[in-house]
DNA sequence: ACTAATGATTGACT
DNA sequence: AGTCAATCATTAGT
């Protein structure tokens, strides 16, 4: 018997419901001290479902009346607790954010590109990388220079607008929220915590957004380079001088004309060329030598005599001795090509 | 306008 | 990675 009579002054303080229905509330209270805070709870409880029948000055005021219970925060801290283990825990499993890799190839292909990253630096970079593949002088083709230029600035304001435009809408979002949050945290169980997820939810959200832009730009970029890089055909023949000294290197290497790294490089630098265009020159003459020897005759003897006349001119100077640095010294260079097509 | 020459690109190969 | 072979696209000579 008294066992249920404390199961129900439990029951009456947690539930709270009504004083009058339950018998003397004071007199239940006097008998059970001991269970004074599930008394205060029990009142609290009881205000809370009371509210929803209140007029809404009585309410506030009751609002207010409840915010300053002493009790308040410790149940407050209790439902946020339970929240937390409940709803929270399985949500906070689910999304965990793989797509930073994307996000990250795109910013790197951005930074790479120029568009985003300091202002001038990284794209003249790119340009002037353009540039060299290009091939010709430097100062040749800066009209097609400035206006890829041009257009990348222009691809790169329009991202850095649109992405301080999300930022600003991010942050002006998140305030709110935040502010929203903490609002309702006075009446409903919200624990800082939990409005710190909501604004790393919200930032998820947003970056999303964000990487849809970058994406679009680079494809903009991409679009843009490609059209400048088809330009690229727009040639310039190599200038007399040049196609020289690269003829001369092709006949007075016409039995291995493979020139290595440093060659090609030296090369380059006589030509003022790159090392890939001497590269692709070498492939070309190779290939076309190969195809037509005859046709190439007359240019093979004209070379070797200039390099015949050469060598002759620097063993006359150094009185006799045979240079090891021509492979071919001392004769005219035959085509060394075998029938089968190789050297 | 036509054509040969030529520099660059691309895909396959080793 | 370097090269070959085919091809493209432009330049230059006629």
């Amino acid at each position: 018997m008294e066992d249920q009579a404390r199961l129900m002054s439990g029951l009456v303080g947690l539930s709270g419901l009504s004083q009058g229905d339950m018998g003397d509330h004071d007199a239940l209270r006097k008998q059970h001290n001991l269970g004074q805070p599930q008394q205060d709870i029990g009142d609290i409880l009881q205000q809370i479902m009371a509210i929803t029948d209140e007029s809404l000055d009585e309410a506030q005021a009751r609002k207010h009346a409840l915010n300053c219970h002493r009790m308040k925060p410790a149940l407050f801290s209790v439902l946020c607790e339970i929240k937390e283990k409940t709803v929270l825990s399985i949500r906070g499993l689910q999304d965990d954010d793989p797509p930073d890799q994307q996000i990250m190839r795109l910013d790197n292909m951005l930074l790479a590109e120029g568009v985003s990253g300091p202002e001038k630096g990284a794209a003249s970079a790119a340009a002037a990388a353009v540039a060299a593949a290009a091939g010709g002088s430097p100062n040749e083709g800066s009209i097609e220079h400035s206006d890829y230029r041009a257009k990348l600035a222009q691809i790169r304001q329009i991202f850095h607008s649109e992405l301080e435009k999300y930022e600003q809408a991010c942050s002006e979002f998140t305030n709110h929220v935040m502010n929203l949050l903490r609002e309702q945290s006075r009446t409903r169980p919200i624990s800082p915590k939990e409005i710190e997820r909501m604004v790393g939810i919200i930032h998820r959200k947003f970056s999303s957004i964000q990487m849809q832009l970058k994406q679009s730009t680079c494809e903009a970029v991409m679009i843009l380079r490609s059209r400048f890089l088809d330009a690229r055909r727009k040639r310039r023949n190599f200038n007399k001088q040049a196609t020289e000294v690269l003829n001369e290197y092709f006949y007075s290497h016409l039995a291995n004309p493979y020139p290595s790294e440093e060659a090609k490089e030296e090369l380059a630098k006589k030509c003022a060329i790159t090392v890939s265009q001497v590269s692709n020159w070498f492939g070309n003459k190779r290939i076309r030598y190969k195809k037509n020897i005859g046709k190439f005759q007359e240019e093979a003897n004209l070379y070797a005599m200039k390099t015949a006349v050469d060598a002759a001119s620097v063993s006359s100077q150094a009185s006799q001795a045979n240079s090891p640095g021509t492979p071919n010294s001392g004769g005219y260079p035959a085509p060394c090509y075998t029938p089968d097509g190789r050297l």
